[in-house]
DNA sequence: TTTTGAGTTGTTCGA
DNA sequence: GTCGAACAACTCAAA
């Protein structure tokens, strides 16, 4: 007769290390199922794409490393309450652990079903694997959510202190006879044909990946991050949004790690708080979505439910391919689409480009990211396209209308991004590599281009910017005092 | 309750 | 070429 087994459900906490309701399992000293479930297309927002692609490479790194240890995961699909509650059943569980996951449906599920095993006579616990604060933990003097993101993160600095950091176990109990589980490759989650997916080969889903990310990163782009983090031509960004989304690192691991490469002296004071202060915007993100789980939906500022925008399948095609006619926007469009991943100052240019420049609605763009970007991210994708869009917390004013010629010349001068992922514009001098229809004939053929090689501008940068001030400008309601 | 200072990432124009 | 101001008002957070 063997002890009752414990649950734990993982989610997107993919790794080992510091993770605390592994930990719970593992401390309990009994027999441990390790659960993973695939929510069906019911259960919340599907994942997209790329998402699929990194779930299976991850879950295949997880299996491995716990099978390191003498364990294994075991894979259901369906409802995550009903799945997680027949587990139980099935293996005689008392007791079921997960961390938590902070979003808008997630919330309500767990809720159910933490009632539900409570029912059933089965102890269920969450942890917090995932943010260095709870979303609701802090509160504004008024008693409000933050809507201001530098009084949130003064706040929050104070909050945190120094984050604890669990190891990982050394020893997992398995039960005798684990639970059958599911086969991943019937989950199809990679791409089989065409495998569009070809070019990600950079990533290294799974913990040891992220880690591994995370001290090249601390080694080599952290000195110059807060000079350079901005130049998508040069590697100086963390690239840890994927592995931070999915959970095989956690804020705390980059917090501490962050710290003490710093007091080693591989970063200045500057590129510590720079780099804090983007897992800051990671937490504020999520205070915004606890405070409105309908990001990704709704305005969160409502006036701009008013915005007239525009139907354009045209344009809206050309920026998902990458045929917009400006090189900085091309070149971030086809990153993210061969790699999975698009540099954070492009993202900028890119979205700015698809809600100013065109007028489509935000969330044409937030859809589109959402199904290409390996990081997609329910708190940070539509915050985010709400700050560019204007619409957001704490969002950038109207008028700020990014140049994206005068983007690239400032943050790719030597056109060195633009060089990579629009080959066919390579050939051209500096001088005309962001804005190319200046390029006379000769210099085009100069440059080894033929005609159509590259598309003329969807719009005129200095038109389509005064549409857009008019358009945003007639948001605000005029005002009644004056005669 | 009222007041006050401030607010991620910009662009353009004119001196 | 460089610099400062204008761009529009509004809302937030704390005193």
């Amino acid at each position: 007769m063997t002890e009752a087994p414990i649950i734990l459900w993982f989610r997107q906490d993919l790794r080992l290390a510091d993770n605390p309701a592994l930990r719970l399992a593992c401390d309990s000293g009994r027999p441990v199922v390790l659960l993973y479930v695939l929510a069906d297309a019911a259960d919340g927002r599907p994942w997209g794409g790329a998402s699929r692609w990194w779930l299976e490479l991850s879950l295949r790194a997880l299996d491995l490393s716990l099978g390191a240890l003498g364990a294994r995961l075991v894979l259901r699909r369906g409802d995550p309450v009903s799945v997680v509650e027949a587990m139980a059943r099935e293996v005689g569980a008392t007791d079921v652990v997960w961390n938590r996951v902070y979003g808008g449906a997630a919330q309500a599920r767990d809720a159910a079903l933490m009632a539900r095993l409570t029912e059933n006579g089965v102890r269920a616990r969450s942890c917090n694997a995932s943010l260095l604060l709870e979303p609701w933990a802090l509160r504004t003097g008024a008693g409000g959510a933050y809507k201001v993101f530098t009084p949130f993160w003064r706040a929050a600095r104070a909050a945190i202190g120094a984050p604890e950091v669990l190891g990982a176990p050394t020893r997992i109990a398995a039960l005798e006879r684990p639970p059958a589980s599911d086969r991943l490759e019937d989950w199809t989650l990679y791409p089989a044909a065409p495998d569009w997916a070809a070019g990600f080969g950079d990533w290294i889903p799974g913990e040891v990946g992220a880690r591994a990310r995370l001290d090249a990163f601390l080694q080599g782009g952290f000195g110059r991050y807060a000079a350079q983090r901005d130049e998508p031509g040069i590697e100086a960004s963390s690239r840890l949004s994927p592995h931070l989304h999915w959970g095989e690192i956690g804020p705390r691991q980059v917090w501490a790690a962050a710290h003490a490469a710093s007091a080693a002296g591989l970063a200045s004071e500057r590129d510590l708080d720079k780099l804090l202060s983007e897992l800051g915007w990671r937490e504020f993100n999520h205070h915004l979505l606890a405070e409105r789980p309908d990001l990704k939906d709704a305005a969160f500022k409502p006036a701009y439910e008013a915005m007239p925008w525009r139907s354009d399948p045209q344009g809206l095609a050309a920026w998902r391919r990458g045929r917009t006619g400006y090189p900085l926007v091309d070149a971030g469009m086809r990153q993210l689409w061969t790699t999975g991943w698009m540099h954070n100052r492009v993202r900028l240019v890119a979205a700015s480009f698809l809600v100013k420049h065109l007028l489509i609605d935000w969330r044409e763009g937030e859809r589109w990211f959402w199904d290409t970007l390996v990081d997609a991210d329910e708190a940070n994708n539509p915050a985010n396209w709400q700050w560019v869009a204007g619409c957001g917390a704490d969002a950038s004013p109207f008028f700020r209308i990014f140049n994206p010629v005068a983007q690239g010349e400032r943050f790719d001068p030597k056109g060195d991004y633009v060089r990579r992922w629009v080959p066919e514009l390579a050939g051209l001098p500096d001088s005309l590599i962001h804005q190319p229809w200046k390029g006379t004939a000769a210099e085009r053929n100069r440059a080894g281009m033929e005609p159509g090689d590259y598309p003329a501008p969807v719009v005129e940068h200095a038109q389509a910017r005064l549409r857009a001030l008019d358009a945003f400008k007639n948001l605000t309601p005029p005002s009644t005092d004056s005669l």
